[in-house]
DNA sequence: CTGGTAACGATATAAAATACGGTTTATAAT
DNA sequence: ATTATAAACCGTATTTTATATCGTTACCAG
């Protein structure tokens, strides 16, 4: 993600998608919202939300921590966002709309978040769940570790 | 877990396995640790960081935070425990030991937490990292929903 | 233009976890 | 046995993460 990559592209795709999607779900796609949601996509790697907190406070205004949560809240419901549980943080979701099942890599080092959609490992979870008869709501799959760039870095060292 | 189930017998073997595998080691386990080892045994849902503080200081102890964590941290390092990062809970390992990647199956009614070892999914994780080029240091899998039991149970109904 | 709902703001507090410093206790080396 | 050392423990304070509650404002539907 380091080199060569429109990051902007990026952030223009996920606020588009964003806007797209809450209009046609008729939910209201905010400043505040969208201001939000920026500050998530300002990179790959996954935001505190007192990170967030501190920056709206950097840009003048005085948020409070349910301002953060609430918009929070509001973008993991419509599918924007998702939450790491073992980071505490949330990351843009590159893909929203889809109906789609999470999994992530995060890299240890460069902290980046990558969603990665496997369908071997999709169908890996929902046999292991059939087996044991158990009915998936939902699904945290959180790999840690290293990412390509960072173990060639590595390698090279 | 509700019906014919000795518990007894559960919290019987983690203790036991916990001296073993302790003993093996060369380290300490203390009547404290063994405590709350026990605690955490007390079923099969994951428990509380402070709600472990609160059985402590019902029994007359007056523990603080540190004192919980300390255990927790000593007894996740030595695998007897894992921590469910989507509940910020804790769960007795049922085959500490071995090394083995955890996987949860976890019930949003009855809240038991079941830990599966598929090799299959195994092979799926490892197969999508390995498409990835990444290198799996760590992994969360926690899968939500319903167990067997509260699956029957809702088709009764 | 008005009535209801959703969004926002602010205060307070809860819940989860850690930093740090001092004391005790177990074990290993003498 | 005695002492050195490291691990465990304890307590205070603080940090980090998140929610409850209540009053106000803005949207939009009838």
């Amino acid at each position: 993600m380091a080199h060569k990559h429109d990051h902007g592209a990026c952030i223009d795709k996920a606020v588009a998608d964003a806007e797209r999607i809450c209009a046609e779900r008729g939910s209201r796609f905010t400043e505040l919202r969208r201001l939000i949601l920026t500050m998530i996509w300002q990179n790959h790697k996954a935001v505190k939300a007192y990170d967030l907190l501190d920056q709206l406070a950097n840009e003048g205004g005085s948020a409070k921590p349910p301002t953060v949560y609430r918009a929070l809240d509001f973008l993991m419901d419509e599918g924007l966002v998702h939450k790491i549980e073992s980071l505490n943080a949330y990351v843009g979701c590159p893909h929203p709309g889809d109906q789609h099942i999470s999994q992530f890599l995060i890299c240890d080092k460069c902290e980046n978040v990558e969603e990665v959609a496997t369908d071997a490992l999709d169908a890996a979870v929902t046999a292991a769940a059939e087996e044991a008869t158990f009915k998936i709501h939902r699904q945290t799959v959180e790999l840690r570790g290293l990412c390509k760039a960072c173990v060639s870095e590595e390698q090279a060292a």
